[in-house]
DNA sequence: CCTCCACCGGAAAGCCGGGTCA
DNA sequence: TGACCCGGCTTTCCGGTGGAGG
């Protein structure tokens, strides 16, 4: 019985029209022929990188621009323009591209340099050497092959925060004792990132400054436009749908990525409903989708510690203003211990671990002062309503009770 | 104008599980 | 096997502080 009602399900999946002709064109790993508006940031870069073809050192470059105006796609696209012509032309050279932000893999010091030195083909344990001796592999490594190398850092600022700018002290001045030369290409999304380096760093690291502006909403619409061609059926979408992505994702920063994930998110729903149109209430019903799923999957995501302290800024939330404070989520936090045999982590971490929560948008707290009654953590709740209850029970299942 | 609350938030250090190497 | 390393998570310690109330 089940399994001709799944069989049904799937042939009638099979036969189901989509809006969609090719989702992929959509989805943010995907690289577009051209880059649209960013022919001024790709003629810099390609200036500045273009010496290596001749065996000089490029100057080292700083990039930076908000989330989604296509900074990493630029970097790519250049370099990987650069590595087609030096490979046409046998020329000794390489980029090697890391994101510092992957978890595991590249967000520390050692993890950086192991990653480096195995993409020069060294084998690096995961862990157990001294961060000084995968220094050394990585060094030889550089020795054994003279070449110029170009290293793009993505999101360098989030390697920074977390291990400090060591790291980048390092391999700035590498090209002091090796033979082949490095140029560093870093990619931030914090402006702010710069001023709190080293100086020496920050000279060095910026010798070259290339700002990504947001997008205007005229331009994310061509974006957009770009990309419907290929990535929809004919005729599927309705007047006025690109405009309005383009509207939204204008709104806050320009930010091409959401307006791409916003149609795609949008067609989604429209496939759901088993429409043949994308229509202007699915951008909206995707934008709330995409919020929801977003908190949804971090609250999820977290650690029981965490879960516990979110519960417990939960069950005060109800009813009330933005009047939440510190101390009354630990002592709710700590009954919720008691009651579930867990572990009490201390009021400090407890701070620490809300105001991660701050971050990751699930909350709100900024830091007030109550005069007499001393100063503490201001917080609400970032759940929109319609999760709020979903979220309860997933915290609830998860912790027993 | 001063006090003093109830925390904030930086720094350092400890614990632990994962690992290497000789 | 023992000495040693990394990194995530946590505790300990402690100096700081905006502003209501005296």
């Amino acid at each position: 019985m089940v399994e001709t009602g799944l069989e049904e399900f799937f042939e009638v999946f099979l036969r189901k029209e989509s809006v969609f002709f090719d989702k992929k064109v959509l989805q943010s790993s995907y690289t577009p022929e051209t880059i649209p508006h960013r022919e001024e940031q790709a003629k810099q870069i390609a200036n500045i990188l273009a010496p290596a073809l001749k065996a000089e050192k490029p100057s080292n470059i700083f990039i930076y621009g908000k989330t989604g105006t296509g900074k990493t796609l630029t970097a790519r696209y250049t370099t990987q323009k650069l590595t087609d012509v030096s490979i046409k032309e046998n020329i000794p050279l390489r980029v090697l591209y890391i994101n510092c932000k992957l978890k595991r893999s590249t967000d520390t010091e050692y993890r950086l340099i192991a990653q480096l030195a195995r993409e020069l083909g060294k084998a690096i344990p995961p862990t157990g050497l001294p961060t000084e001796e995968v220094y050394k592999i990585f060094f030889k490594a550089l020795n054994k092959q003279k070449q110029n190398y170009i290293l793009v850092l993505d999101e360098i600022d989030q390697l920074v925060i977390k291990t400090g700018d060591n790291v980048l002290y390092n391999l700035t001045r590498i090209n002091d004792d090796t033979e082949s030369q490095i140029s560093i290409m870093g990619i931030s999304n914090d402006i702010m990132f710069v001023d709190g380096l080293d100086p020496r760093v920050k000279s060095s690291l910026s010798e070259e400054e290339i700002v990504f502006p947001p997008y205007n909403a005229l331009q994310i619409q061509s974006i957009l436009n770009q990309r419907v061609g290929l990535a929809f059926n004919n005729g599927v979408l309705e007047n006025g749908v690109i405009e309005k992505c383009a509207a939204y994702a204008a709104r806050d920063h320009g930010d091409a990525r959401r307006a791409l994930e916003l149609l795609r998110v949008a067609g989604e729903v429209a496939d759901r409903k088993n429409s043949k149109k994308i229509t202007i209430e699915d951008i909206d019903e995707a934008e709330e989708k995409i919020d929801r799923d977003r908190i949804i999957e971090v609250v999820a995501t977290q650690p029981k510690q965490y879960k516990l302290v979110l519960y417990a800024i939960l069950s005060l939330q109800p009813g009330r203003g933005n009047n939440i404070f510190t101390g009354e989520v630990y002592e709710i936090y700590k009954s919720l211990c008691k009651k579930t045999n867990t572990s009490i982590l201390t009021q400090r971490r407890v701070s620490d671990i809300i105001s991660e929560f701050d971050m990751l948008g699930v909350v709100n707290a900024k830091v007030i002062s109550k005069g007499r009654y001393g100063r503490t953590r201001d917080i609400s709740l970032e759940i929109p309503e319609a999760v709020f209850s979903k979220i309860k029970n997933i915290l609830e299942e998860s912790i027993h009770l």
